[in-house]
Formats: C-alpha cells, structure tokens, sequence
DNA sequence: CCTCTCCACCTAACGGTGTTAGGTGGAGAC
DNA sequence: GTCTCCACCTAACACCGTTAGGTGGAGAGG
C-alpha cells in the first residue's frame, strides 16, 4: 500500500531506456526526432532532468543512431562474402527505412558508437575473409555503403510511401509539368507509372547486383 | 545628394538576390542554413518582411537546393554517354562539396526547383541517346545517384575536410579504440593511414568507374 | 529513532528559432 | 495635393536547447 495515496516511486530513468524511447517517439509518424521536452515528457520527467544523464542533446542523438546500427543483420561467415554483404545490404535498408529520421541524422554525427563500430568491423571482415586486400575491402565498402546511403536517401524523400498512390503522384506531378521542355522526365515517368511495376525494393535489388558483380570481377585485381 | 542624411534608398530585395545571400551565407565556415533573422540581417531588413517574398522558410530551403543544383554541369552531347555521365558525377560531387549544408537539406525537400528537372531531365536524355531503354536508364539514373549522393554523404560526416591531418585523425580514433574487439577495422585504420594515398578523390572514381562498367556491361540487356 | 548526506529531480530563466498580426511611411498614380 | 498601395516595420507567440540553483526523499550512520 502507498502511504499517502503518492504514486508509486518511478525507477530512476536509465541512459538505455532513455534512448530506446527517444528512438520510439522518433518512429512515431511524421514528428522526427523528438524535443527534449518530449522526450521527457514522455518518460514522466521534465526537460532539464535529461542532463543529468546525458551532456547534451548531440550524445543522446549518437545513442539513437547506434540503437539503429545494432538492428542491422551482422555478415555471417556461413556463406560466401557476396551473399552475406548482399543480406547485410538488403538488412540495414530495411532498418533506415524503419527509422527514416537516421538517415538526416548521419551527417551530423561524427561519433560512431559501439554496435556501428562492431558493424563496420564485421563488414570488413567478411571482405577480407572472402580474399580482398585491404585496399579491395576498402574499396568494396566505400562503394556499397555510398550505395546504401544514397539509395534510401532518394527513397525517403520521395512525396509516397508505399507502392500504391504511386500512379496518383506521379499524375499530380506531371499536372503543371512543361512536357515539352522536359520530355524525357516526362516519358520516364508515364512509363514508370503506367508499368506499375516500379517497387522500389527490386530497383535496390538491380543496382547492389550491378555493384555486387563489379566487385566479383575486380576482388582479385585490387592489391 | 541625400537630402536629411537617411542612406539611400535600398532597391526591394528581390526572391533572388534573397536566395544568393542565403546560400552565400550558408556557405560561410560552419554556420550551415541561416536563420530567418540573419538571412534578414544580411539583407539589411527584418525578419518578418521576408515573409512577403516567401511563404516560408521551406520555399527558401527549396530555392537554395535548385540553385545548387544549377551549378552542375549538365551532360552534353557531343561525347558518349560514359563519358558524359562520368564528368556529371564529379561536376555533381564537387557541387555538393562546396555546399556541405545541401546534402543535409536533401532528405527533407519534396519540390524540386526548375534546375534541378532541367539536368534529371538532360541526364535521362543522355542515358536515352546513349542507346539505354526507358527501364535501363531509369536503372542507371538510381544507381548512379544513389553513389553520388551517398558517397558525399559519406565524405562529409567525417571529422577532417581534407587530405591532409588523415594521420592525425585516424591515430586519435585508434587511441581509445578496443584493438582485439575490431580487428579488422584497426588493420583497415592503420593501412590506410600508413600509405596516406587515401585521397577521397581518387576513391570517388574507383567506385564510380566499377558502376559505369556494370551498367556498359548491362546497357542492352535492359529492355 | 533521529540526523546527515547525497543526488535525481524540479522551477525558472536565458537567448535563440520560425511565424503571425497589425501598424507605418514613403513612392507613384490620379 | 491627395489617395492608394505595399514593402517594410514593431511586437508578440510558442517552441527550442541549455544552465543555475533549489528541493525533497531515500539510504547511511549513529
């Protein structure tokens, strides 16, 4: 029983779950990254309070970002480097996807936390392991992370979220569009439209192949 | 002569000398997109009279990105497709570069500027000419951008700006860095920093070349 | 049981942000 | 000479990250 009707005492708020609900709230549609007054608010706390645990908001961004990294499946060595790189590939898309605030927060943080440095490290790792020199592997992840990054960058600012409605905003773009002066956005879009058949998961697929065969045939060149 | 000594009387500031200033502004060391108050600042006007020019702050963003996009060389016709395509990659890189605060804005502009369906539209054309179907070029087009867009990312979130001071960085992350828990990316670290010919130029190129020679490879298997 | 210590939390405030409502003054039109 | 118009202004709003300093309750020591 609780003496004087005081609610029961909260534990105090851990760095962990701090971060996880500030990822939570993040997730939540459309708000992005929260305030530190949501954020705390959130957690039953007042603004101020955060900083007992944390030195500034820029830590608890690093936080996040790493809870993210750590969704990401690591390579495993069962398979050959192409397979376990392309799972890797496909996995850490899957996840800036589901978080579509870490993507804008990537060229702000500079700070790589543990599960990113384990990730890289594992990555590299599985290169080397499958025969490429240490100039290959970096080669190899230069070219594949750029790809990863960059694709779910266009992705996510794209006016859709889901392949349906897809046909509706492309006719709404082209409505006010000068065809003539634009004719080959214009042709690629109808075309796009039309087929329908524009999933954005299979062009990812067609671009890391393309990649992926690359590296294939240059793994040995690179010394 | 100025009849009670007011200064003479400023032109009305115009939505392009208003967008110039800003993207000057932004480019200044470090400060990144200006606020309302100081873009009025520098226009030698109050905040809330920039209001009259733009609805708000997401038009300028908008204006700014497609003034950046105007600077990239547009492909031409006269040489083949690769090359074309490859002197747009390294125009757009470089643009990007000298605008670091661009790429940022990138994930939250959803309406493109006139420059920037211009060259969308002058890149699809040349992949078209260049003998790729409508599906191939939009193929090329994603992949493509997808690097470009994710390599700079890359190169901008990193704490140094240019080649030299590699050393200097990469020994000040080895330190504190468990060895024996990411070994892979210690020998990663330490190789690159040792040769010291890890300009991000040149690694630029190597990935972009690998893509250019897939998508030669796959240009008419696209249909 | 009382008291002391400590620290997780609070209140209050700072200067900054984007944005809006409504006022003002000077140039150009009639 | 007067009127109109509109580019600019002042003032304020709610919100942001951050800091200084106070408070209250749990646990330790006696």
């Amino acid at each position: 029983m609780e003496p004087t009707g005081t609610a029961p005492r909260r534990a105090a708020l851990s760095r962990e779950t701090a971060l996880r609900t500030a990822v939570e709230l993040a997730d939540e549609a459309g708000t992005g990254v929260p305030s530190m007054r949501r954020l705390a608010e959130r957690l039953g706390v007042e603004a101020a309070s955060l900083y007992h645990h944390f030195r500034g908001k820029d830590v608890i961004l690093d936080g996040m970002l790493d809870l993210v990294f750590g969704e990401i499946e690591l390579p495993s060595g069962d398979v050959g480097w192409r397979t376990a790189m392309r799972r890797r590939a496909v996995s850490m898309r899957a996840a800036l996807a589901r978080h579509p605030w870490a993507i804008s927060l990537m060229d702000s943080r500079t700070n790589p936390g543990h599960a990113t440095l384990r990730h890289h490290d594992a990555a590299i790792g599985c290169l080397r392991s499958g025969g490429f020199s240490i100039a290959g592997a970096a080669h190899a992840f230069s070219v594949l992370d750029s790809y990863i990054y960059g694709f779910t960058l266009q992705e996510l600012s794209l006016p859709f979220t889901s392949s349906d409605g897809f046909e509706d905003v492309a006719g709404s773009i082209l409505t006010g569009l000068p065809r003539e002066e634009f004719p080959h956005l214009t042709e690629m879009i109808v075309d796009r439209a039309l087929k329908s058949a524009y999933a954005y998961t299979e062009e990812f697929g067609i671009g890391l192949d393309l990649i992926l065969d690359g590296l294939q045939r240059q793994r040995d060149g690179w010394r």
